[in-house]
DNA sequence: TGTAATGTTTCCAGTAACTGGAAGGTCAAG
DNA sequence: CTTGACCTTCCAGTTACTGGAAACATTACA
């Protein structure tokens, strides 16, 4: 599959993906013209890079991520203890989420443009507060 | 308070924190010894970009959070308008991320260092198959 | 009260993770 | 057989920081 065709199926754009090989995330076949040539793995792992991305994981993160698929010589152990935690990540992001969206409903249903400088949205959104 | 203070409260380094101020997302006001000052609110607004920065909002997508709350002139149905936008990525982010958890909670139970090539983890991780 | 350590300032340079654009080769359609 | 879309590499620019130097402010302690 063409870059182009990779790119649409993973929301990649074409240079990212180009980057990603650059700094060494992934190593597509080259067909006999010298244009990438990605497999479905490799499309699975584009689209598994473009979301933890935008999940505010760091490339060196998502590195690590993709190795505990990759690397079959790695210890069990140390599979699991990179997978545990990287799940603590994803359990305060997904709490941190949670009081974000709370906020803004609650910014939706009773903030109709007449805020006061007290208006508690702030301390909410920051989580200094109990939201 | 100065900028090491606010810095240890919100968890962002201080040259973060002069950043977002030369960025214009911030302007804590100054002492007569030159030192920036902060605020409740200001360690509020830091706190909260530590946060959603974190989780893969832009700065942009950032100021205009912030503005929701700033921007005491704006009509209330623009509010309500940005706020509904950022609650579906948020959805979208939560369930990504629960997916995420879900297939690295597989990764710990299931696969002691065995993966063969055939291994579904990475078509879970990037949520191309029913997971 | 001197002085050393720590904290703050600005400025400028470097890094991470892209992103845009030029110059040129490849391919499928008409 | 050429036009247009797609691909290649390379190099430069952008975003969002991050590190380090030089200088001024504050605190801590003999």
């Amino acid at each position: 599959m063409n870059i182009g065709n990779a790119s649409e199926k993973s929301g990649l754009p074409p240079k990212t993906i180009r980057y990603y090989e650059d700094i060494g995330l992934l190593k597509p076949d080259r067909a006999d013209n010298g244009y990438r040539d990605y497999s479905m793995s490799d499309v699975h792992k584009l689209k598994f890079l473009q979301r933890s991305r935008g999940l505010g994981f760091s490339v060196e993160e998502c590195r690590q991520l993709l190795a505990l698929y990759e690397d079959k010589e790695r210890a069990s152990s140390d599979v699991k203890s990179i997978a545990r935690t990287k799940l603590k990540e994803i359990d305060r992001k997904i709490s941190e989420l949670r009081e974000l969206q709370h906020t803004l409903q609650h910014l939706v249903a009773h903030c109709h443009g007449d805020q006061r400088p007290d208006c508690p949205i702030l301390e909410n959104i920051s989580g200094t507060a109990d939201a």
